[in-house]
DNA sequence: AAGAATATCAACCGCGAAGCG
DNA sequence: TCGCTTCGCGGTTGATATTCT
């Protein structure tokens, strides 16, 4: 295969955009004759093309199926759920949202799709929320500003209800930047570097705030990152047992808004990690389970099938992300059903 | 108004997979 | 089974359009 040349190089062949004239010559062909071999059939249509040339321009332009015009709302949020199953398989996405082509959808992520989730603190690759420390200290405030709602919504409400819905959304909220954390902490050695560049002694970040944030010292955190790199103990993991979610907010909210739910079962995440690691402490803590999509990790469905349960892969209300910000792109109506069938799809083609 | 910067998207390129003798 | 050809995919490029300064 290798130094095969190339089948636009052939002498004399053009390249370049399409003229409606040749256009014209290539549908009027197709349309009489059908493709058959695309490598034959500037030839007999009078092109002076390469097929693969021919090929492209019928597929991505002239196929009179294909639909033109700005993506949908739907579209969109059917792409950006499809690629957090499949990544960048683009024809396999493309099969999913009829007449629009690969190429369509492939420039539609890289110029909207993808820009729009790192807005939004995700990355596009995993789908995950961003582990970088800009992302986390992004998150904090992201967090504060919900406790802050919260706090304005308690006003309303008699005092001890109040201080209760407060200390518990405060929880909730250090609850899931912990998991983020533990997230860099385990997975991403760059990024952990960064990360206690930022908690440093230069840090903007107060001994104070980390304090309240975190319920963890700046030494503490260190100490804890020093002790978890490759090899966590499980005693690093049990000092993390400090935060603990009220008994009364799980049963209220297990079956409950997918904001608080989400949140929940990262802190049952954590705590299964904690239980394993308590039963053999050579469970690394990236081992953790993905909470979002597995996505491009996922190369092919059969890999992922085995690599991890569906519902983990694609159920809104099982994802670690920030607050409600996953749910904002997930389609409600699309369901387990939905998944299980396109991941069914998948493996049969 | 003009030039620079940025965004968009059609088309190309190279590679691996599939098909076939 | 092997080697060649063809197809289709995903990443990238570059021309053009649009927005910004």
């Amino acid at each position: 295969m290798m130094g095969r040349t190339p089948c636009c190089d052939e002498i004399g062949l053009k390249k370049g955009p399409w003229t409606p004239e040749e256009d014209a010559i290539l549908v009027d062909y197709i349309q009489k004759h059908g493709h058959g071999s695309w490598r034959a059939l500037p030839k007999l249509a009078g092109l002076n093309r390469c097929g693969k040339s021919c090929r492209l321009r019928w597929t991505n332009y002239l196929r009179p199926d294909i639909k033109r015009g700005k993506f949908t709302e739907e579209e969109e949020q059917l792409i950006i759920n499809l690629h957090a199953v499949l990544g960048n398989k683009w024809s396999a996405i493309a099969g999913h949202l009829p007449g629009r082509t690969d190429n369509e959808i492939k420039n539609f992520w890289n110029t909207h799709l993808k820009k729009k989730l790192l807005q939004m603190g995700l990355d596009p690759v995993t789908h995950r929320p961003r582990l970088d420390h800009l992302n986390l200290l992004s998150n904090l405030q992201q967090f504060l500003a919900a406790t802050n709602m919260v706090t304005s919504f308690t006003n309303t409400l008699d005092s001890n209800a109040a201080l209760r819905l407060q200390s518990d959304a405060t929880q909730l909220a250090k609850l899931q930047l912990l998991q983020n954390i533990l997230q860099v902490l385990g997975t991403n050695p760059a990024s952990n570097l960064e990360l206690l560049n930022q908690l440093g002694p230069s840090s903007s970040i107060s001994d104070t705030f980390l304090h309240e944030a975190l319920g963890l010292n700046q030494s503490k955190l260190q100490e804890l990152y020093k002790s978890s790199i490759g090899f966590p103990s499980h005693q690093n993991l049990s000092n993390l047992q400090t935060l603990e979610v009220p008994h009364h907010l799980q049963q209220h909210y297990m079956n409950g808004s997918s904001t608080i739910n989400s949140c929940m079962q990262s802190r049952k995440v954590v705590d299964e990690q904690l239980d394993a690691t308590n039963s053999s402490s050579t469970i690394p803590l990236n081992s953790l389970p993905n909470l979002v999509s597995a996505s491009p990790q996922c190369s092919t469905v059969k890999e992922m099938e085995n690599k991890v349960n569906p519902n983990e892969c694609s159920n809104p209300s099982s994802t670690s992300t920030t607050f409600e910000m996953w749910g904002d792109f997930m389609c409600e109506e699309v369901n387990d059903d939905y998944w299980k069938d396109l991941i069914d799809q998948e493996s049969n083609r």
